[in-house]
DNA sequence: AGAGTATATGCAAATTATTTGCAAATAGCG
DNA sequence: CGCTATTTGCAAATAATTTGCATATACTCT
């Protein structure tokens, strides 16, 4: 069920954040293994519970410092609060979320390829850094209820 | 400046509100219009100020059912506040917005086509509704400072 | 390894964003 | 026009995020 990912060992995740010019700490490589073992992007409510030892201020500031770093992405999805995944380790993904019953699932796609587009349609800018992409959709459950 | 849009009257409005079976109240025409004058989504805090007749929470309620029928776009840039836009009466874009300074701009790109290549790879979900795109990038004018 | 400095963290409080309960108002139906 | 379901205002609750400041810690330089 819940698939595990590769899971690095902290000492690799040090480097990683080192190789951002971010500082390592105890509490960022914390996250980031925390991170690591979530299947689906998680809100930083639920995260609280899964890095105890880190305080809720810690958790927004060290979440936009690895964002900033481009180790974690930032994703929205229904509700106000955000959630986070790691976007080291795992290949470039999107999600889809069922609006009916919530339901949270990857989807590989990529539109990578479109940003020189966007690049072509929008003069004013000079590089494209990133992009977030998300699909609504109705599970078949819920299609069939 | 301000290029706005065809800029439908209200009445006109409220067909499209009764077409998706969604009530059509004195609110939902102003908030529509109100939309309608604005060249980029706006936060809830900021059309407060353009609809002052208008309760806040009636704005939050208004616009999650107008969004919820499609006549209105979320949209999640940066900042924990969600952005609202017309989805009817303009074609449908996306945007980018530079990470530096926080410019928003429209663009012309369309992922529809790759909802066939989403269901093929989330064999869970019965059909897609509706997707977020959002570029970030770097401007012209922040990119030579 | 130790000292010095810039950055990160904890804590508490402020601010901002969103949701909710309930009574009064109103849209749409017949 | 009267009836009923839905919407709205208002005030308060809850949730999400940000901030100030004193202390702790990572990293650089020696």
């Amino acid at each position: 069920m819940s698939q595990k990912l590769p899971n690095r060992d902290a000492v690799s995740y040090g480097e990683a954040i080192r190789s951002k010019s971010v500082r390592v700490t105890k509490h960022r490589l914390l996250i980031m293994t925390a991170l690591s073992h979530e299947r689906l992007p998680i809100s930083i409510r639920d995260l609280t519970k899964k890095v105890r030892s880190c305080n809720e201020s810690t958790l927004y500031r060290s979440l936009e410092s690895l964002v900033d770093a481009q180790l974690v992405r930032r994703v929205h999805l229904d509700g106000a609060a955000a959630r986070y995944e790691l976007s080291i380790d795992r290949p470039h993904h999107h999600h889809i979320q069922c609006v009916r019953c919530g339901l949270i699932q990857d989807v590989d796609i990529c539109v990578r390829s479109k940003e020189e587009a966007v690049l072509r349609s929008t003069p004013a800018f000079a590089s494209v850094v990133d992009h977030s992409l998300e699909f609504f959709g109705i599970c078949k459950p819920c299609a069939s209820r």
